[in-house]
DNA sequence: ACTGTATGTAAGCAATTGCTTACGCGTTGT
DNA sequence: ACAACGCGTAAGCAATTGCTTACATACAGT
């Protein structure tokens, strides 16, 4: 699964949200949350298999933290669009500039 | 449903890549992909749900076209993210700074 | 060694998703 | 008026998702 699908999910944005104050456990994170701890668990993996997160053991925790380069992934498809959005606009206006009658 | 989870499924993803070229009809659109059309309209009525889009009778045809405020939106969340992210990286280097010895 | 704590994994289930084909409805051209 | 076109909607279906409870594993404290 990548980025997009990985954020697709409200509670996983919730997750990434949290996890912008910085790296929590995933008892701390499920805490925040009302639905079941292994539901959460599995949210964890997903992001992690997309590459949202890192998770790093500390004795019998686990500690996610951001992955701001996955971000950036998305960041920079948005831009992308743009970009192209933007050039197509200019290619349009320059279309009625020049051939403003035509069609 | 929300920008993010209409950007989440592929399909509507390279939706918005064609319509970065500017605007185009369903059945242009449809035309790229292999799924039926019908599909395409539903995953268009999604992008539309969601704001992505905006769609314009003409004639017969629908033209759609990118609302790129609509991008802008999940390019601010993720702004908001990094923002976090970046100030939570701010008070770790001053807690180690400061306080070193603790825990 | 033994208990409790932190966590992931397995199995099962209802709801949702993404697709298909069939159909309906307005618009265009003759 | 009528045929063809462009498109959305309905119905149905398999696959996937998001959750649950129950279980397994591994470390920590006594």
């Amino acid at each position: 699964m990548d980025v997009f699908e990985a954020l697709g999910a409200p509670h996983r944005r919730a997750i990434v949200e949290l996890l912008g104050d910085g790296e929590s456990t995933a008892g701390q994170i499920a805490s925040h949350f009302s639905i079941s701890r292994p539901a959460i668990s599995q949210h964890l993996g997903v992001l992690v298999d997309a590459g949202v997160l890192h998770v790093r053991a500390a004795g019998r925790e686990r500690r996610y933290s951001l992955r701001t380069e996955s971000l950036a992934e998305v960041e920079d498809w948005l831009e992308s669009q743009r970009v192209r959005w933007a050039s197509a606009l200019d290619r349009l206006s320059e279309a009625m500039d020049s051939g403003e009658g035509e069609r």
